[in-house]
RNA sequence: GGGGACUUAGCUCAGUUGGUAGAGCACCUGCUUUGCAAGCAGGGGGUCAGGGGUUCGACCCCCCUAGUCUCCA
């Protein structure tokens, strides 16, 4: 049965059941303390803790996850994958634990013309938590599974928990024995190659306290309202029914190993360790096509980072096969051919994806090559073994993974300590950990919003108007609920409707006032700690506030237009990127206030200036034309058939807000103010772009009066210079150019005169030379300017004057300082004197120091009126 | 978020205990020669990423900043 299949008849079997099919969320998690959704019930925690209220009692998803926790077990066992797909049913506050049971079973065993998986009952265990004898009867009363094939297992294998406060429960998990070729007798308890989880129930019925360990907490009671979260690996179920041997010869994943083989010419199944290589490229591969999918690109942090090890991972396994050519681009093609038929929106983002993943395996390209020069030469030079240390700086450092340096020094006969590889790479863990652990701040602030939650969702009315009245529902105060706030207090307010716009999709948050009977609070912030409920950070101005209160929301004006062209202006200068570049150029993330806009996009080069100033016009053009600005709510999928820019690791409800400037140009969803028409925000000026990591760059802007205040400063600047150099501005280029030209030739002319004019003084000095021990040596300090070159110059012309048997001492007083050359020729070297020795002694008279070779050194000191007796010194010591 | 490395002529890069910044290619001029990376001679081209410090003196040592690469979380 294929992969497609098995997903269909999951979501057909449980909507018969009454449950409301919910698509599978972006693989970006929401909860910023997750990077990826790691598991099938990760989009429906808010509702399981009862942060908010599920909008349906039931329901059912076959949801992405991607885990690389056991990233080194992929390839090796049957069953550890980075992507795979959960499907998953859920009871909030409706069926428990004899429904969850009943469900699974039938939908197991069922025939396949009953809708069923099909499963035979025969091979099916069991497990449930130690005391659960409620479960064990439901198993026994709605299934054909008899007691012998019911285990009973601790804490750590089926009792559910976050790891934190919240709900917790005993789980129930359904095996399959795959007969004794694959292991002993005696149930999951015993072997869990032979018998396979496939589905996990869990019953959350209690609250866990913080602390404890994974096998041993505190329960402090039971939940109000009890939940089910049921998870089946899809792709664990697809191979047992495939009759293959193990995840990754599903349908979805196989072709990937098939290519792999061909690529390589090696044939799969002969060789363990190069059947564990093509597993990793297939499990790699497909992981980062639906992670690229999903928006993130490669980078070296983050989600970024964990994509970009998938994908080398991949080229590294691909190169120990023997592949070197590159290959991605039919990888991916191959990769996506067989996932596209379970997410067509694969089709849609696949050049994006594909042009990104042949970057990036270009760019590895270049990283294992310069590993590879580093390698080769640390190979060279050693003897018997490399180092830890220099497998690890391959490592660390280059990039370079250490399975190839171990591979290519066994080739040159070298072993690799590895004990001090990972000696070095644990240090570098505990680093990390020890900065991680300093820095974490506890996100447990949330739990006193939830009292306010419990009244609605704020209303917001800012789009429409200025003011509203509305009524204070709540205060915090240090992060206590407070019935009252006094003058001078710093707190934060809840009110049932409010026109101050809270910070969001990169708009600032409004500045405005709360002002009601007897007292006026200045707005600093609002925020959204809990969708839907807006938090003011207010100071209050004067008199008191109390929980009760009716009360004015004020929106400064002058700050509600300013925001206004900023936000609309991201959405012009976002549409003339993708005008310009293309659509590949999609925001990542962006941040708007008055005067001021800057927005993160995908892009691997740096824009030329030219490329720049278009962006710049464009734009500009869009706000010269007058385009009208709408906003308009429509469900989801209009707006997504619509072709409005959604962007990713944003939640969106199924009524959303499309922001439309000029009709089709611009249409993104956006809960930000905008202005009515563009002309509006006045004007853009391109102030930067830049990078932020690999694969992302930023431009920033600047808008409205602020764009105006910015280009007249410019405009003084080349007033102030155009007087300066007097010329007209349009001259100024060409002013400028001809001046340097002018300085640099008049420099090299003065330069010219000047070492003739010193070279003239060779002769003179010459005549001053003495015999010392059959040597001509000139030992004086010039009186006439020099600077340290000339004086160089002078001392070598000295000394090539008489030639071999020379030692020439030239001193002189440069900036304020006195400075030696000495030169000693070939013969005199042979007699012991050595120019860098006399400098020594000539500098320590001087109180600095000196050096230099035998032939040529130099010194200097503080000492000026000393430079006659070092130049004697230095010249008695020759001997 | 925490480490490591790199940044030198238009390009690719040397520069070792701190003492006159170099090579190859490209460019310009001349000669030679007329095709396959032509040869010879000569020449121009550098704020050694930016800023600060130590030193008589810094491409080199120390600190800060920026960009690029890379590992870990």
């Amino acid at each position: 049965m294929k992969t497609a299949e098995i997903k269909r008849r999951w979501l057909d079997y449980f909507e018969k059941k009454g449950h409301t099919v919910v698509p599978s969320a972006p693989l970006i998690s929401q909860d910023p303390a997750l990077m990826f959704v790691v598991a099938g019930m990760v989009p429906f925690i808010p509702y399981m803790t009862g942060v908010l209220p599920a909008p349906y009692s039931r329901a059912t998803s076959v949801q992405k996850c991607v885990r690389t926790l056991d990233i080194d077990e992929v390839g090796k066992t049957t069953r550890h994958g980075t992507f795979f797909q959960m499907n998953g049913n859920f009871s909030f506050g409706d069926y428990f634990k004899k429904e969850a049971i009943g469900f699974a079973w039938e939908l197991l065993t069922g025939t396949l013309e009953e809708g069923g998986l099909g499963f035979d009952p025969e091979r099916l265990w069991v497990t449930v938590y130690n005391d659960d004898d409620e479960a064990i009867g439901y198993w026994l009363e709605q299934s054909s599974i008899p007691l012998e094939r019911i285990q009973r297992r601790g804490m750590r294998d089926n009792y559910w928990s976050t790891g934190q406060r919240g709900p917790a429960g005993p789980c129930s998990e359904i095996y399959y024995d795959r007969g004794p070729e694959y292991g002993i007798e005696g149930g999951p308890e015993a072997d869990e190659d032979r018998y396979i989880e496939i589905w996990n129930l869990v019953f959350m019925q209690y609250e866990r306290a913080d602390g404890g360990t994974k096998d041993h907490f505190e329960i402090l009671g039971d939940l109000p309202k009890k939940n089910i979260d049921t998870g089946m690996g899809l792709e664990r179920v697809a191979f047992l029914l495939q009759g293959v041997e193990n995840i990754y010869e599903i349908d979805q994943v196989k072709p990937l190993i098939d290519l792999s083989a061909k690529l390589s010419g090696k044939k799969y199944g002969a060789l363990e360790l190069d059947d564990i290589r093509m597993r990793v490229i297939a499990d790699h591969i497909r992981s980062a096509l639906m992670l690229m999918s999903d928006g993130v690109s490669p980078s070296n942090e983050g989600r970024g980072y964990v994509l970009r090890r998938l994908l080398r991972r991949s080229v590294r396994s691909l190169r120990l096969l023997g592949v070197q050519k590159p290959c991605f681009e039919e990888l991916f093609t191959t990769s996506k051919n067989a996932m596209v038929e379970a997410y067509p929106d694969l089709e849609e983002n696949f050049p994006r994806v594909l042009r990104a993943a042949i970057a990036e395996e270009l760019g590895f390209s270049r990283t294992l090559d310069t590993g590879l020069i580093v390698l080769s030469e640390a190979i060279s030079v050693a003897t018997g073994s490399l180092s830890g240390e220099i497998a690890f700086l391959l490592h660390d450092t280059y990039g370079f993974p250490i399975d190839l340096t171990v591979e290519i020094a066994e080739e040159n006969g070298l072993s690799v300590d590895r004990e001090g590889f990972n000696n070095l790479m644990t240090g570098q863990k505990d680093r990390a950990k020890q900065d991680a652990k300093s820095k974490k701040t506890g996100g447990a602030g949330l739990q006193v919003y939830s009292e306010f939650r419990g009244l609605g969702e704020t209303q917001f009315l800012g789009y429409d108007a200025l003011k509203t009245t509305g009524k204070v529902l709540g205060m915090i105060r240090e992060g206590d609920s407070v019935p009252a706030l006094a003058k001078g207090q710093l707190g934060e307010v809840f009110l049932d409707r409010t026109t101050l716009y809270a910070e969001s999709g990169g708009q600032a948050a409004d500045a405005g006032w709360i002002v009601g009977d007897g007292f006026e609070l200045e707005v600093l912030d609002v925020q959204k700690p809990v969708k839907g409920l807006f938090s003011h950070k207010v100071r209050v101005v004067s008199g008191e506030v109390a929980v009760g209160s009716d009360a004015q929301t004020i929106v400064d004006a002058d700050w509600r237009l300013g925001a206004a062209q900023a936000h609309s202006a991201t959405h012009v200068i976002h549409a003339a990127l993708r005008q310009v570049l293309g659509p590949e150029a999609l925001q990542s993330g962006s941040y708007n206030r008055p005067g001021y806009m800057r927005l993160d996009f995908s892009w691997t080069q740096s824009l030329s200036d030219e490329t720049k100033s278009e962006i710049e016009e464009v734009s500009n053009l869009a706000i010269r034309a007058d385009l009208a600005v709408s906003a308009q709510y429509m469900p989801l999928s209009a707006a997504r058939e619509w072709g409005a820019i959604a962007l990713f690791g944003e939640t969106y409800d199924e009524d959303v807000r499309v922001v439309q400037v000029g009709g089709p140009w611009s249409r993104e969803l956006c809960g930000g103010t905008h202005v009515m028409r563009s002309s509006q925000i006045g004007l853009v000026s391109v102030t930067s772009e830049s990078s932020v990591g690999s694969g992302s760059r930023r431009i920033e802007a600047l808008v409205g009066i602020d764009a105006l205040r910015a280009l007249t400063a410019e405009r003084e600047l080349t007033r102030r210079l155009a007087g300066s150099l007097k010329a007209p501005a349009t001259e100024l280029e060409a002013r400028i150019a001809d001046a340097l030209d002018e300085l640099k030739s008049a420099q090299k002319r003065i330069a010219e005169l000047e070492s003739a004019q010193a070279m003239q003084l060779v002769p003179k000095l010459a005549a001053e030379a003495a015999k010392v021990a059959g040597l001509n040596v000139v030992a004086t300090a010039i009186t006439s300017e020099v600077n340290a070159d000339q004086l160089r110059e002078l001392t070598t012309a000295v000394a090539s004057y008489f030639g071999s048997d020379s030692v020439v001492i030239l001193g002189a007083i440069i900036s304020e300082k006195p400075l030696v050359m000495i030169a000693s020729g070939p013969s005199a070297q042979q007699q012991g004197v050595r120019a860098g020795e006399l400098a020594k002694i000539a500098a320590a008279v001087l109180g600095g120091g000196g050096g230099g070779k035998a032939d040529f050194a130099q010194g200097g000191g503080s000492d000026s009126s000393k430079l006659a007796q070092a130049i004697q010194e230095a010249a008695a010591s020759i001997k």
